[in-house]
DNA sequence: TAAATATTACCGAATAAACGGTACTATTTA
DNA sequence: TAAATAGTACCGTTTATTCGGTAATATTTA
């Protein structure tokens, strides 16, 4: 479990995990091989949707926590 | 603890929760008030940093998990 | 009821993200 | 060493996001 500050490194070690080249990476998440390199060289601006496609392919799961969760879960909206 | 399917839902829970309107919220978070209109009505399109920007104002925490995490945390690049 | 506030909704413009192309430099591997 | 693969880096263009403005409709509060 990790807060989200540095992205770039835990998605470039769950890339060389898999054994996949940026390229394989990109291809992968549907993506151009440029996000990926801008994303693991410490760019936050990434569009969220194609952050969890990357997490997807590297089967990597994004929890939201917050002190009202519990709450939330056991309401209508959840 | 919830995935990341419908944070239009998470967000609007707790804004509500924390007494917000979306105006006030887009503005504690440094935003416009379209981006969190839309956010809460399902557009998953919104860019990694200001969703992380809406979280920190609802105290909304974010946690990446994955079968490698603790390896990646006991690593250097971490 | 009336006034104030919040929400929903769309618009065009400004900004930012994402792309492929290209090229040059490691780093592997044969 | 030579060839192949991977990584780094920048560019200009396309596409998507984000914005403020405006307006009309709930919803809340006096």
């Amino acid at each position: 479990m990790k807060l989200a500050m540095d992205i770039g490194h835990i998605i470039q070690f769950h890339r060389k995990k898999a054994g996949l080249s940026r390229i394989d990476l990109a291809h992968f998440a549907g993506l151009g091989k440029t996000l990926i390199y801008e994303l693991e060289h410490g760019r936050l601006t990434v569009s969220f949707d194609k952050l969890m496609s990357i997490c997807k392919v590297l089967n990597i799961k994004l929890i939201f926590t917050s002190p009202y969760i519990k709450e939330f879960e056991d309401s209508d909206a959840s």
